[in-house]
DNA sequence: CGGGTGCTTTGATATGAATCAACACAATAG
DNA sequence: CTATTGTGTTGATTCATATCAAAGCACCCG
């Protein structure tokens, strides 16, 4: 039977530069502690939550990766994002003590269990878990603005080129190479985020192969030549 | 000479159940009419902040409308949202203390500018306030996941549709009319929200019209199916 | 080892919306 | 009152991407 309350403490997490705030003190370090709960391991195409499910906490990513998603009446839906360690995910339920979208793991992961009432708790006494709170539903609001960008104004070539490009920046700053990827995704989950079939998705990583801007072995990317990507987001003309 | 620092309490305003939380107490209520220190006039047609400037408040929006949108280095642009009374703008300012959108009144406006810093200080000790800046910000997480839904899933008709119940329902709420509206914006406004060009927006108006959903004269809008325009969001198919 | 099963690639065709173009209409200024 | 400017409508054509279809490849299980 596994444990799946394991007292886990901040403190001594290498993430913890990634989801905490920097520079609390000792005492202060010690009430962010309290914080954690548990660290369930989820394993991959599993829920840890889903739309309609009361809100209770935020998530932290400790390891693995997540896709989040919402879904219409009729059944079509939106992937959202994906969410690797050091991410935060939940903060849609805050609004209406519900959550709104789903998150499903798309590899084995492990989550930090943050209950909100704590986190909102302890922000009133310790002004930077206050301030660190803020930043990331402000930083959340941002990156979204982002994607609207990109579905709102972008063509196939230069969403997925932006996609790849944002995923690379992520994985590098956890340490991970600036120019090997291994999608964890499926071209149908990158589709439904890029707002793109599957099909179109396949046939601009061919077309990126042949031009020399990266190599694609299955899920695994070579970036040959970010900086021709990087152009393809910036200058390429659409409307 | 107009004077822009007008001392005006929250509890007067008649917005109040909009953009602060309700059932404080008295000494609560005199704590939030603290944050607000003025109320500057917006004139139609200029930017409350911009991209790239300092980010020191937020801005509860006591009259007019705004749109706010988001710009890539090429100079294409994408509205991110438009903005009414009771709604809060500038959140986006907060992780990086510097705005990433640009914020610009489509009808003369007036705001309430609240710092940010007196929000943080208030809200540690006022919990109320705390859980209400939170809900805020998870309200504005949530409705942009459902842009990027009609972005990235749904087809011209439907997200006009979308659009168009999304802003009744919002003036309804204000007490305005369920059927009747007046469009703030224009045609090119609302295709760059609903990632669509003007034409497309004039053609699938007209379209509604033809169908008798709706009746359009110049900005003023008649909502004779609101039924029909639900329909459309939730069932018609697309991919 | 063989036969799924899920994922991916590639091709042919269809289509919805963009683009290009012209004109209409309303508001405003001279 | 007329010119101008910004905004909106409508039509013809093009184009990017969706859709439909088929086949290839990797991985898992019996």
């Amino acid at each position: 039977m596994i444990n799946h309350s394991i007292k886990v403490a901040c403190s001594n997490c290498n993430m913890r530069d990634l989801c905490m705030p920097i520079g609390l003190s000792a005492e202060e370090l010690r009430r962010v502690d309290e914080l954690v709960t548990r660290r369930p391991i989820i394993k991959r195409g599993t829920t840890l939550f889903h739309n309609g499910e009361k809100f209770t906490s935020l998530y932290a990513i400790r390891t693995g990766f997540f896709k989040t998603s919402v879904t219409t009446e009729d059944g079509r839906d939106q992937v959202t994002g994906f969410q690797m360690a050091g991410e935060i995910m939940g903060l849609d339920g805050i609004v209406n003590d519900h959550h709104t979208c789903d998150a499903i793991a798309i590899e084995d992961a492990e989550v930090c269990v943050l209950p909100f009432e704590r986190i909102e708790e302890i922000s009133r006494e310790v002004k930077a878990l206050q301030h660190h709170v803020h930043k990331i539903m402000s930083r959340e609001i941002v990156r979204e603005h982002g994607v609207m960008l990109l579905l709102g104004n972008m063509r196939a070539e230069e969403r997925l080129a932006a996609f790849l490009l944002n995923l690379v920046q992520r994985l590098h700053a956890r340490g991970f190479s600036q120019s090997d990827l291994v999608l964890r995704m499926t071209r149908e989950e990158i589709g439904s985020y890029l707002g793109l079939t599957l099909e179109t998705v396949s046939r601009t990583f061919s077309k990126f192969a042949d031009d020399g801007l990266i190599a694609v072995n299955q899920r695994h990317i070579h970036i040959q030549d970010a900086d021709a990507l990087k152009r393809m987001v910036n200058l390429q003309q659409c409307h």
